[in-house]
DNA sequence: GTCTATAAGTAGATAGAC
DNA sequence: GTCTATCTACTTATAGAC
């Protein structure tokens, strides 16, 4: 296929921003419209409806998701050790967000609205909430049996380092928010999420092993 | 102060509401009045226009949050080690979000929006932001130096308690929708919250002690 | 201070020419 | 398929009675 510019694909790109910026209702069917420089008639033309645009905009990025999800998925193998597992899962988690900056932030916009589309979205991420951590329980259960691995409820686990994941993403306006009020010198390159996808591990690696160390300190 | 049922009061509350849950843009003055059951005119006599309205809110907001971390800070000791620290910093955010649920949606909000407002939020937040993580800083480059403490990015340390702490508020949401999909029985209590303090404390302790385990495993 | 009625403006959606 | 012009509904904001 060579003409990939139809106007439809088009019309989705500039939806696509103008939602991320302003959300399903601060976008504006005329601003969408002049961002890829055709008519707003159009718009109802090819979608029939401003919900039904959005609708659209949402399923192709739940596809992108998705698809990048399962591409990363197939690298997992059964008798991988939890190290393997815990590392596999969260360089997915950086990676796949780290390609798809859309997703995160209409996450949050989902989630601020209360979440009516939030269903679908987590959807989507399933395999990441459902397959892996199964299999990383199943790890930390054989751990905990035979005492190198300490009692620690997998929910708390799971909040922790999904927390470590996802607040990277989350962070960044702040944290562009504060390197200008103090400058910190960060930047969200690729040395940054590599680094980010070691530390994550390390702590979580550090926080599941039965304890050696004297807590005083 | 007897009469704390004064008319701006009651608009203010029924504001706040009205502005979380649909956020500045998708926010009805009509909703609002009735809401608090007055006249929508009643609304821009007392406060100017919407915009001022929402201001006034997030002032409140801000302010409630601000002297709620005061009230905590008090508490900071200069002698304290870097246990009790870290202790104290993690249960500053853990409980003062607990008690302030408006503000990390208000946060998500503003940050999907771009953050036009977030300025102001952060500087809010600024004392926990900034006092408390230069002196963690200080107990961390000392341990660094005995040997005691592993090499560790102070960002990368931050961006990972901060986001196990906050993360447990942005995922409430989440968590209740994956709970109707596959019950798991999980409670937003206080044992709940007291038990993220210890989980997050104690994964960070152990993140960031020297290394003396084996990382085969 | 609080209400009713209405003005002024903007949004999504459609009709119809080309 | 793509445009211009327009309709209808809704929202903020105000004017003015009480």
């Amino acid at each position: 296929m060579v003409k990939t510019e139809t106007p439809e694909s088009r019309i989705l790109a500039g939806a696509r921003q103008e939602f991320i910026e302003h959300g399903l209702g601060g976008a504006r069917m005329q601003a969408i419209a002049d961002r890829c420089g055709v008519n707003k008639a159009l718009l109802h033309y090819y979608f029939r409806s401003k919900e039904r645009l959005y609708q659209a905009v949402l399923q192709e990025i739940v596809q992108t998701m998705r698809n990048a999800i399962d591409e990363q998925l197939v690298t997992m193998n059964p008798g991988d050790d939890i190290r393997t597992l815990l590392h596999r899962f969260i360089a997915v988690y950086i990676r796949t967000l780290r390609s798809n900056p859309d997703f995160p932030r209409f996450m949050l916009r989902e989630m601020a609205d209360g979440g009516t589309n939030l269903s679908e979205l987590i959807e989507s991420v399933a395999p990441m909430l459902k397959n892996i951590p199964i299999e990383i329980n199943r790890r930390l259960s054989a751990g905990m049996e035979s005492g190198r691995i300490k009692r620690i409820s997998p929910l708390h686990l799971m909040l922790n380092i999904l927390g470590m994941c996802i607040f990277t993403f989350i962070a960044r306006p702040i944290v562009i928010e504060i390197n200008k009020q103090m400058p910190l010198g960060i930047e969200f390159d690729a040395a940054f999420f590599d680094m980010r996808i070691e530390t994550i591990l390390d702590m979580a690696m550090h926080g599941i092993a039965a304890d050696p160390l004297s807590d005083k300190g």
